[in-house]
DNA sequence: TTTTATTTTTAGATTTGTCTAAAAATATAT
DNA sequence: ATATATTTTTAGACAAATCTAAAAATAAAA
């Protein structure tokens, strides 16, 4: 069983992986996880003794195949507690973060299995990032940015909602709009901040408080 | 802010307070923490200077007010979060104690009482006990009793019970028991102890072992 | 009331995760 | 290529929470 501060530290090795590529240097880590580069230093060897963490001295570190499903686990149980906060119990999305990283400690595969179920196995965050599956694996690899985002004659697919109200979705229906339709951007209205778009050969336009709601994966 | 230590301290200082009175010993709180008296000893001293425990050397020791509050909200925690657990996610009565003690230590009030509100703030957890509300009072303070302390003609309904066992659930199962069913004494029976109630329109017999694990709210 | 047993506390050690300060390795610049 | 700067590691210290073993206080028994 793994500490909260060995989870922190896997699950800073992956993010930063992902967003600097393969190998993690031990300032990048310490900034990360606000300490020292020295703490670090000690916990990368305490991980890699455990073989979660290959590790050559002064040479930054990368995860191993458990290490790496240690942390996508993790992961998920953050971002399906974030789906909860937000769904359930009515938190905005900007707020859920911090919670989200104390419930991602608690050790219980029921727990977290039975919470995706609860949830309808949302496949995205409130945040748009994908939510592994049970077995930590990211069917959807890439982030999702939400509708307005886009820029002028982009183009992508709906891979979520953030609002899971009967009316959102009644309205979602009207327009057709379900998961994996395409949608691109025709044109952008800065004084409203409305979105003019192309669905299903159809150009509608939506209010900002729409386009902020329908996630995208940009193709 | 306490950690998660010092919480279990508290609560554990509260129940067993309200289990034998007033002043808790040393290895009572040892043997409830399942650590040695000279843990038990330092810890104290350290709650004792935070004015959360009132202590005199070799004579336990007993929750100030604020201790008392503490202790209380984070029992509420535990308590709304095995609601959750049985309610929403499906667990059995007997199997959400574990999670829940990870759970009671996450810190967000915010969190607390929207689950509370989610909830439909509920007044008892699946094991019948109460919970207290956002500011630690706990005004269904009633203690309920086993089946086996009504006498005959006496009426109420079934708020918990003291066995956690798979066996024992299975049991109630048997006789559709839950929280909320309603039992009425028709004869008590001396010589073996055992009891003869009314549930759901059967006359049903319990031996002594049974009718002293199920607890009741008279009404 | 002594003696004996039990409970509780103290003293000192251990583990985990952190820190500072200094040394070693690596990277950058002249 | 050498000097300088930066990064990383080592060595030693510290706080929190625990432990063992021994001492002190209290309770129970003779």
């Amino acid at each position: 069983m793994l500490t909260q501060s060995e989870e922190n530290y896997l699950k800073a090795v992956y993010t930063l992986s992902e967003e600097f590529g393969e190998s993690v240097s031990t300032n990048l880590l310490a900034d990360k996880i606000e300490t020292k580069p020295s703490s670090v230093t000690d916990m990368i060897k305490k991980l890699s003794e455990k073989d979660l963490i290959s590790y050559q001295k002064y040479q930054g570190c990368t995860l191993t195949a458990e290490g790496k499903k240690k942390a996508l686990l993790i992961i998920r149980k953050h971002r399906l507690w974030e789906v909860f906060l937000v769904e359930k119990l009515k938190f905005g999305w900007e707020e859920v973060h911090e919670v989200a990283e104390q419930l991602e400690h608690i050790q219980s595969v029921k727990l977290t299995n039975q919470l995706d179920d609860f949830l309808d196995n949302p496949k995205i965050d409130p945040h748009g990032d994908p939510i592994p599956d049970r077995n930590g694996v990211l069917s959807v690899s890439k982030k999702s940015v939400s509708l307005s985002e886009l820029e002028i004659k982009e183009k992508g697919v709906v891979v979520g909602v953030e609002d899971g109200s009967l009316d959102f979705f009644n309205f979602l229906n009207r327009y057709e709009i379900g998961l994996g339709t395409e949608i691109s951007v025709i044109e952008k209205f800065s004084f409203d901040k409305s979105i003019l778009v192309e669905i299903n050969n159809k150009e509608v336009s939506f209010s900002s408080l729409v386009s902020n709601k329908i996630f995208i994966q940009i193709q």
